[in-house]
DNA sequence: TAATAGTCTATTGTTTAAGTAGACTTAAAT
DNA sequence: ATTTAAGTCTACTTAAACAATAGACTATTA
């Protein structure tokens, strides 16, 4: 399961998807659609920004928007600057591989498992943008 | 990612798959050789007994066996039970189903590429069975 | 009856999520 | 120039979930 933080990161960027190149869109009005805690949401759209996938502006008629056209982001790079692993395992993670101390991995049952798991799963948010996320597509 | 809690699980479910049919293994055996906290170990494997997967003898010669042969046991069978919801977001689990607040899942984009996802998972985690678990198959 | 090994209750520590408060910065409108 | 809007940054607090530990209790075998 994502972390409440992904989830929300990703509900934010569908909501910015879909307003793609009508200027900036305000934290509050994302938190108040989106049912997101807006003092969380200001720090997750601060990392995106600093991500390089949102850009803002401040003051009157600021707000935040997507730097790229919503099809130039991928799921998976979403889901990985914000939410971390997409793997079930640490074992089998590619951005956040971690060594298992019990078994070896060449011959590991269950690593094995996760590998094919986590292939498909990849195959389908490497494909996938934010576009998708705009609902009615 | 799965909660070390699940992890913990099917590494012992496969530990006790591969000695499957030669009789009880202690608890502190498979601590040992998964590398697994032995009293965090203990509430899982009483948690799998509970739910019918793993059957216990007590005092000399016993521990823990599968009650199942491995073959009987499918990978998201064992995580649906210890570990929880298989699903990225609670509005696509099967098993650990929340309705969204702030979307129709009719038409929400993030809704649908999740599903897509949750299917190719579960496609392959209910082939898999325990017997997978074991190592160098 | 002594030793073995699972069972049960309770507690502690750590991380993540969430909420709160307030000061600061930038930009637009008046 | 001043006011207002809106993002930025720092700090603290609380609550919930997750992970780990301690010790007493029960059942079984020798």
């Amino acid at each position: 399961m994502l972390s409440k933080k992904t989830q929300y990161a990703l509900k934010a960027l569908g909501y910015l998807a879909a307003k793609y190149g009508e200027g900036p869109v305000l934290i509050s009005e994302i938190a108040l659609q989106k049912k997101i805690p807006i003092k969380f949401l200001e720090t997750i759209l601060l990392e995106l920004k600093q991500n390089n996938i949102l850009d803002s502006k401040k003051g009157t008629g600021g707000g935040y928007y997507l730097l790229q056209p919503p099809k130039k982001t991928t799921l998976a790079q979403a889901i990985r600057l914000v939410g971390g692993p997409i793997a079930l395992l640490p074992c089998v993670s590619i951005n956040f591989y971690e060594k298992c101390e019990d078994c070896d991995e060449a011959i590991c049952g269950l690593n094995k498992a996760m590998r094919i798991t986590r292939d498909a799963t990849l195959k389908i948010l490497e494909k996938k943008t934010l576009a998708e996320l705009i609902d009615g597509r």
